[in-house]
DNA sequence: GCATTCACG
DNA sequence: GACGTACGTGAATGCT
């Protein structure tokens, strides 16, 4: 679908990106983005690989980098390309820029550690040779014209002319098969390839034409008239032999992308032409954008040629929407999905709330425009059912007088299981881990599974939303029937049961068809854009896994929730009184405005206005202050807000929130909102559950066990710190890790030059908080408000931190330039955290977009690390014999529900589990403790 | 619907 | 030297 079958005489492309970046580099005048990114060697990259495509008709190609300094060769020899300076300042930004572009173009973009391009290129040139197909090599590089033979060429991408045997021999004076024992002879001195002293290419292609090539010479130096060639070339025959081996290709390397992967894919203009805007090469865009949206004018932000096609396919196509209320029906619509493999599904519910919502029907999508609604438990419309008695009871047996006639429910399942459950049918859904959910209830597992929000998230971030109306605005041009507009809304709203069947196969129908084509759009982005592996490995494997989670739930104990809700309101009447009495009248405690107005103007203590608002400051920070000067009301009114926030947001809504039918809290996750690849969990929240107070741990002692069961708690110990330790690649922070030091305690003897023995807690304190600083994108105004100190010893503080690592402040300035230039950061396994704010021309702004930059790296991978480990702790829970199953995940912490008797074995496969999920230069340590409660667990 | 406050990592 | 901040979330409440 989105790759052309090329055809058979068309030759591979393998074009050197690193060779190709210096030179261009060097060749081209200076040129910036206006951020002030350079991007010359960016700009000709792009021209050249355009002319590539559109000139040379290129089908097959791809560009093959150097994937790091160090080589296998520096094993053979360490002092190869040794003498190479580090490459100019101006050049750096641009080497991940041109593999950016690579992407975005959607061409394979390959490199392998240990290995430079030209060696992957020898070994690709053979692979294909082997296969019959003719390769053309683009570089100028002079070591790659050693692989020219039949079927084998080189060429020049900026004189864009070939070069032949004419030009070897001019500069080798040897045909391609000799060059190597050429070069084995004259060295290399930008490479640092010694050769035999004294002898240039010009006295080696010589001697080779008249041996015949190196050994032989070697092995008949003695011949040589010469006396001091024969003396040296006797001497240095060893030199000759290593410098050989060096300047040799390999040619059997592994590849890392089948040959025949290698062609041009879909461009996806919206990507092309974005990435060529934010370099500001507007020639480029203007040249390449009637090629890109030409089929159809650019509609609601939607340009690609393959989104337009869609697009087009949703607009044009004729709406085939059934509706299906029999069985034969149904099962034709089953045999269909079946054959094609790949089938749009979602369900219509009684609630938005997954773990209470009743399925009341369900949708299916074949192809573009064809898709059908079958309804399950739709009743009469209200209106004719008026006057019936039981109004509450619309949906039980016996009030569907007047119902639509639908399949049995039990039938419809029977015939739909063998669907969802086919291995061999992938099931697409937008948010799927919702109808998974709903359909667990039905006694039907979905999987295979594909989800185009999970899908557009990995991709796309919090560039956008990524709920079905935005993403068919954005991808296809489409404005798919609002809910709002099928079911009404406010007090007139009805259920999903209760709507009009044709209606209701309007919007289902459509539903189902727009995920099907968001599908068909997203998917093949996936690899382009390098996120395939973070989609299918990290974010797709979690959602049957939450779903999982979800359904399970924890178990709550109510009655221990009444009893503090009850003593937590006569803690806050009893304050109330005192607090009414300081302040001399009644007022609202709980109102900021009217709480500022009593301190700040009635009772004159110190303090002021702030914000847009003219409202006086109340927080927390500012009471405690007031408090500590000796003042009552606002100490009460600190105590109040604790037992309210106690209260409200967690005794009393927790206790709501319990689900009648299991006696548990289900909450719900979500994996595609925050910018950093972490999870947040809503109605209700349990990610926020109290731990810091004593008043508070009592919410968390009412998290209990299944009878016979015990929590378990399985936490990664400073995770973020060990990040950076890891990825600003500090050796002495790396070795305190593996080591298990202290390191708040490593920071302060750093900071403040005090030993670690012995040392006061107050210091420790402030280590710590300089090391939670470094994490967050330290700034001193941040770090004296923390630590209350004066601005200026933070700053002290910060400079002294510095000073001992100055490698953390090297990380921070890659992060906010990796920003600049992309408009993005990544974790380690390749998340895009999106830093929109980074160009901004209001400072604050900027600044906070770059501690933002800063941060998101080191939380972005913790989260990362800890979704692989939950995919692989419900693994291997699965494929043991033991009873353990995950409840929730609090970002660097796992809960589990564990039967009593197998805590030991669980606490060590948990453990092992989730420490060897990654492997890394730091070690990454989990905490496991149990308990009766979720407070005892920790 | 927005701002403020506060619970967590 | 500007701006006004520690990074990331969700829920309850008051107020316009």
């Amino acid at each position: 679908m989105s790759d052309q079958t090329p055809s058979p005489q068309s030759p591979l492309y393998l074009v050197d990106g690193s060779g190709y970046i210096f030179r261009a580099f060097h060749a081209l005048p200076p040129l910036n983005r206006p951020d002030g990114t350079p991007v010359n060697a960016v700009y000709g990259f792009c021209s050249m690989l355009l002319k590539l495509i559109e000139d040379l008709k290129a089908e097959r190609l791809a560009v093959i980098f150097d994937a790091g300094r160090l080589s296998f060769r520096n094993e053979i020899y360490p002092d190869y390309k040794a003498h190479r300076p580090e490459p100019p300042e101006e050049l750096v930004p641009q080497f991940p820029l041109i593999r950016d572009a690579t992407r975005a173009f959607a061409l394979p973009c390959i490199e392998l550690p240990g290995y430079e391009a030209d060696d992957l290129i020898a070994s690709y040139a053979k692979a294909a040779r082997e296969a019959g197909q003719e390769v053309v090599i683009v570089s100028a590089d002079k070591d790659l014209m050693q692989l020219i033979q039949d079927g084998v060429s080189l060429m020049d991408p900026m004189k864009a002319k070939k070069i032949g045997l004419e030009e070897v021999m001019a500069k080798f004076g040897v045909a391609p098969d000799k060059v190597v024992d050429v070069q084995a002879l004259a060295g290399d001195s930008t490479d640092n390839v010694p050769g035999v002293p004294g002898i240039g290419v010009k006295t080696a292609a010589q001697l080779i034409g008249e041996y015949g090539d190196l050994d032989t010479l070697l092995a008949r130096a003695g011949e040589i008239k010469q006396p001091k060639r024969r003396q040296t070339l006797i001497d240095n025959a060893d030199k000759a032999r290593v410098s050989r081996e060096l300047v040799r290709l390999r040619d059997d390397v592994e590849l890392p992308d089948p040959l025949d992967s290698l062609h041009v894919g879909q461009m996806s203009a919206e990507v092309v032409l974005s990435f060529l805007e934010q370099q500001g090469f507007t020639s480029l865009v203007a040249k390449l954008r009637p090629h890109l949206g030409a089929s159809k004018p650019a509609h609601g932000g939607s340009s690609s040629s393959a989104a337009a096609a869609a697009a087009e396919d949703m607009r044009a196509a004729v709406r085939d929407y059934e509706l299906i209320q029999d069985e034969p029906a149904l099962a034709h619509w089953i045999e269909m999905a079946t054959e094609a493999g790949i089938v749009g599904f979602d369900t219509e519910t009684t609630s938005l709330d997954a773990h209470r919502a009743v399925l009341v029907g369900f949708s299916l999508a074949v192809a573009p425009g064809r898709a059908c609604y079958v309804p399950l438990r739709h009743v009469a419309p209200r209106k004719a059912r008026q006057g019936a008695l039981d109004l509450g009871a619309a949906g039980e047996a016996g009030a569907d007088e007047g119902a639509p006639e639908q399949i049995p429910v039990d039938r419809a399942i029977t015939l739909l299981r063998p669907l969802l459950e086919a291995p061999g049918v992938l099931k697409v859904g937008q948010n799927i881990k919702y109808d998974m959910i709903v359909m667990a209830r039905e006694g039907i597992e979905i999987a295979p599974i594909d989800d185009t929000m999970v899908m557009s998230y990995a991709l796309d971030g919090t560039r956008h939303g990524h709920g079905m109306d935005e993403l068919a605005q954005i991808h296809l041009g489409v404005t798919p029937i609002s809910y709002d507009e099928v079911t009404g809304k406010g007090r007139d709203r009805i259920g999903f049961d209760e709507v009009p069947l044709d209606r209701a196969r309007d919007y289902a129908a459509e539903d189902a068809d727009v995920t099907l084509n968001l599908h068909r759009l997203l998917k093949p982005r996936l690899g382009p854009e390098g996120v395939r592996a973070l989609y299918e490995r990290t974010d797709r494997a979690l959602v049957p896994v939450l779903a999982r989670m979800e359904r399970r739930g924890i178990r709550i104990d109510r009655d221990m929730l009444g009893k503090a809700s009850r003593e937590f309101a006569d803690g806050m009447a009893a304050l109330e009184t005192r607090i009414h009495e300081l302040a001399g009248e009644s007022f609202n405690v709980g109102s900021p405005k009217q709480l500022g107005e009593i301190l700040f103007d009635k009772l004159s203590l110190p303090g002021g206005k702030k914000g847009k608002t003219g409202a006086y400051a109340t927080g927390a920070d500012i009471l405690q202050k007031l408090a500590a000067d000796g003042h009552e009301l606002p100490a009460k009114v600190l105590d109040w807000r604790q037992l309210a926030k106690l209260k409200n947001t967690y005794a009393d809504a927790l206790a709501e929130a319990v689900n009648p039918e299991t006696g548990r809290i289900h909450t719900s996750f979500a994996l595609t909102v925050t910018t950093t690849g972490r999870l947040s969990s809503n109605d209700p929240n349990l990610q926020n559950i109290p731990v810091r107070t004593e008043e508070g741990r009592r919410i968390r002692r009412a998290f209990v066990p299944e009878a016979g069961h015990v929590l378990m708690s399985a936490d990664y110990s400073q995770i973020e710190l060990r990040l950076l330790a890891d990825i600003a690649n500090i050796q002495a922070l790396r070795q305190a890790f593996r080591e298990g030091i202290d390191i708040h305690a490593l920071t302060a003897s750093q900071v403040f030059g005090v030993p670690v023995q012995g040392m006061d807690p107050i210091t420790r304190r402030r280590a710590k908080a300089i090391n939670f600083g470094i994490i967050y994108g330290i700034s001193a105004f941040g770090l004296a408000q923390q630590l209350d100190i004066p601005q200026s010893e933070a700053k002290r503080y910060i400079e002294a931190y510095f000073e001992r690592y100055p490698g953390i402040r090297d990380y921070m300035e890659r992060a906010k330039a990796d920003a600049r230039a992309h408009g993005f950061v990544t974790t380690i396994f390749g998340r895009k955290c999106w830093t929109p704010d980074i160009a901004a021309k209001n400072p604050a702004l900027r600044a906070f977009a770059e501690r933002a930059a800063i941060n998101a790296p080191l939380q972005g991978s913790a989260a990362d690390i800890v979704r692989l480990a939950m995919v692989a702790l419900d693994e291997a829970l699965e494929a043991s014999p033991l009873g353990a199953r995950m409840l929730l995940q609090v970002h660097d912490e796992i809960l589990l529900e564990v039967p009593e008797a197998e805590v030991e074995e669980t606490a060590a496969l948990v453990k092992r589990v989730m420490e060897d999920v990654v492997s890394r230069p730091v070690p990454y340590v989990v905490e496991v403790g149990t308990g009766l409660d979720w407070d005892a667990a920790h």
